[in-house]
DNA sequence: CCCTTTCTAGTTGCGCACAACTCAATTGCG
DNA sequence: CGCAATTGAGTTGTGCGCAACTAGAAAGGG
């Protein structure tokens, strides 16, 4: 395979490689209810927040309009989410789950076991690259 | 792992995240060269190996005929490498890295140390990310 | 109170990823 | 050998991810 140039590069590959890796495990049970890896993330949020603005939705899955805003439109036309504007603030939306939104987190309840199953690690293995990946995150330019 | 705690979902996200915080570390560099990350990826392969077949290519960097045959193609167009169909297979072609794409090489030389430094781990912990997003990617469904 | 500055969401454009497909070249099995 | 199955590259269509931009609403200073 790809030889070492660097351990920050292949690094930074495997973290591309896996990342993709990762969202192959989700694909066939996300597939079959015709969702994808990061309009799953938003359900996750409302589910455990309810009614969160574009913004702050944004903000926790660090992405901006331009893709937030296609990818609600689109749970809203699957008929999972609801966009309504901000009575004292108009220039914000919130998004709100419909009765199908709700209905996905127990249709879905198993997905985690699934992952957890597939990825072949320790208790102490996750919460190590819980750890690396949080500093990762955290480095300069991503403040 | 057998129960679920939701972290497994959390490493998910962080994978996901911190995946796309680290091209974003490349991407200044590669803009000022009029390049993306997985264009860069590409090259570095050939600046490895010498000529490589898209297939091979593929199965390095996990990447279909789909996504390469384009991003191969813009690499043409810029004038970075050369793509021939193979002599012995004519199905295959192989891809080659003209003097402008040798160039590159060098002109992007300090860019490992710009993602070291940028990225904030010691030495110790560049080493356990590595083995961890190995055993990440070696996963089941991932043969 | 007006006017500038800031903020929120949305739109456009481009380049991945990936599924599903086409087509030509090669392989392999009878 | 003949022909079906496989393989390698490319095309098409969809949905992110992100930069650059727009439109409209709010905030704030004079």
């Amino acid at each position: 395979m790809v030889e070492p140039t660097g351990l920050e590069q292949m690094v930074c590959f495997q973290l591309y490689a896996a990342s993709r890796a990762m969202t192959a495990v989700y694909r066939p049970t996300l597939d079959a209810h015709g969702l994808t890896y990061p309009q799953y993330l938003a359900l996750r949020v409302l589910w455990h927040r309810g009614p969160t603005t574009v913004r702050d939705l944004g903000k926790i899955l660090d992405l901006d309009s331009g893709t937030l805003s296609p990818l609600l439109k689109r749970l809203e036309t699957q008929g999972h989410v609801r966009r309504t504007r901000g009575t004292h603030d108009e220039r914000t939306v919130i998004v709100d789950l419909t009765d199908s939104g709700h209905a996905l987190r127990t249709t879905m309840a198993d997905l985690p076991a699934q992952v957890a199953c597939a990825v072949d690690l320790t208790e102490d293995e996750f919460i190590q690259l819980h750890q690396l990946l949080g500093k990762v995150r955290s480095m300069k330019g991503t403040a």
